[in-house]
DNA sequence: CGCCCATTTGACAGCTTTCAAATCGCGTGG
DNA sequence: CCACGCGATTTGAAAGCTGTCAAATGGGCG
């Protein structure tokens, strides 16, 4: 967090480090790492759904998003990636890319080839552990987003998916306590929460009569945690943030 | 396949064998980890949402499925686990479950203690990433659900489901090719695809009179596959099935 | 200053949910 | 073997949330 321009792979190598312990040796193994560094411009594919992957990619700089479209052409955004996130471990080991990865904003990537990321995994155990580790916690991400989407109403899952940007920015350092800018469109949004772009707009104003959050152009900053975190049912426990204790923010209602 | 009381390990052995190539050494590693036996009845949870996991779990017999609860009581039933999955790797390197895991009929589990596996993961990095393999392929599965459930109409989303567990039981040779017996009520069915109970109904009544399938009390069966597919919008590719050369089956329709 | 794209608004249609009540299916007890 | 009781499935009708279509507004960039 205090390191200004790090090394291209020690970002990786502290990542992995915070889930799992790792040694010396290991981080020289991932320190070994052969990559190439690469810019993207905003809404470039990272990933191509439907290809076979050939790198895993660590996002350095910026924000991408992972997404996949039906048959009629719509698109569900599964996942938001920020700075410091390993965005494709999942095609490390698959042959076949089910979903594609986008640049949301103009970043700054690491590639790493594919063989040397198992040739890694098969060597350092603990670095396999660690990785896999990410993965499991991207899959909690996601099981929340499900549920989010399949069970809770519209305002309710908006204010769900603000939160946990906050709560991820803060976790990254890329956000101060109470605001942050959110660097996507409406429509983005609308892709992530299952709705349609008009109606994630009158989702927006709802929060922000609620007096929840405060827009400004298309920035967003938080006016009221904690009734953002009521109004989004909102419990960070499955983020799995290293070293949190915790804490079940939200009451158990109607345990049913 | 063709093995009728294989002993409680060599499942999993065979199951793990299926993503990456495993030596002697590898097998031998997962037939000596220790396990206990347990049966549970239907609706019995196997692993409980906020709890510490302690122990991963193969499913022998029977039907399970994962579930998160929200807020407002409702649930969102995540992924649904079929004879031969590894139903809780998951929760094998995070320390909270962050859903639950239950039977969906009455069934048999093999249940291996938590260290055992990190164990051996440790040990046998070739086991690890076919462990890892294994969780990515769930996290695939959930992609497509959570895309379906975002952006694909009711009925759609049932043809999609349907269309899944033909695909999964019949790979894991649990179906003939025409049918199969869901061991679910309609409000499970209603709890993974996101609607009411009363949509769902509806939903599988108006499939039954598109002529995609039949019904004859609980049972479903399949009429006309290649429709089911069709009023599904559905494509096995994010199954990653073992050994299956990928065939879009769908027609990339609008591609925007 | 003018163009283009994202955001807002409005009016409406439609898919889904709700609430209630009728049926059906099935295991149990007589 | 048949009646009874209970939960799951169906039906109906009406309300509500969300999507659709069209058009106005706003903001940023060349």
């Amino acid at each position: 967090m205090a390191d200004p321009t790090p090394a291209p792979l020690a970002a990786m190598a502290r990542r992995l480090g915070a889930w799992r312990r790792l040694e010396a040796a290991d981080r020289d193994a991932i320190l070994a790492l052969p990559f190439s560094m690469r810019s993207v411009e905003a809404g470039q594919a990272i990933v191509t759904e439907g290809q076979r992957p050939t790198q895993v990619c660590v996002l350095r700089e910026g924000y991408a998003f992972r997404q996949k479209v039906v048959g009629g052409g719509a698109r569900q955004i599964l996942a938001i990636h920020i700075p410091g996130d390993l965005v494709d471990l999942h095609n490390a080991l698959l042959d076949y890319a089910d979903h594609s990865v986008q640049a949301l904003t103009s970043a700054h990537v690491v590639l790493i080839p594919r063989d040397a990321v198992e040739a890694l995994a098969a060597a350092r155990p603990a670095v396999a552990m660690a990785m896999w580790h990410e993965t499991l916690v991207d899959a909690a991400v996601l099981r929340e987003w499900t549920t989010s989407i399949g069970r809770r109403a519209a305002q309710v899952r908006l204010a769900h998916l603000l939160c946990e940007l906050m709560v991820r920015l803060r976790a990254a350092g890329q956000a101060s306590d109470r605001s942050y800018d959110i660097p996507m469109s409406q429509e983005q949004l609308a892709d992530c929460t299952g709705m349609t772009a008009i109606h994630l707009n009158r989702m927006l104003m709802s929060l922000e009569r609620a007096g929840a959050i405060a827009r400004r152009g298309r920035s967003v900053s938080i006016v009221d945690w904690d009734k953002l975190v009521e109004l989004g049912d909102f419990d960070d426990g499955y983020l799995h943030l290293p070293g949190h204790a915790r804490s079940s923010r939200r009451k158990v209602v109607a345990a049913e």
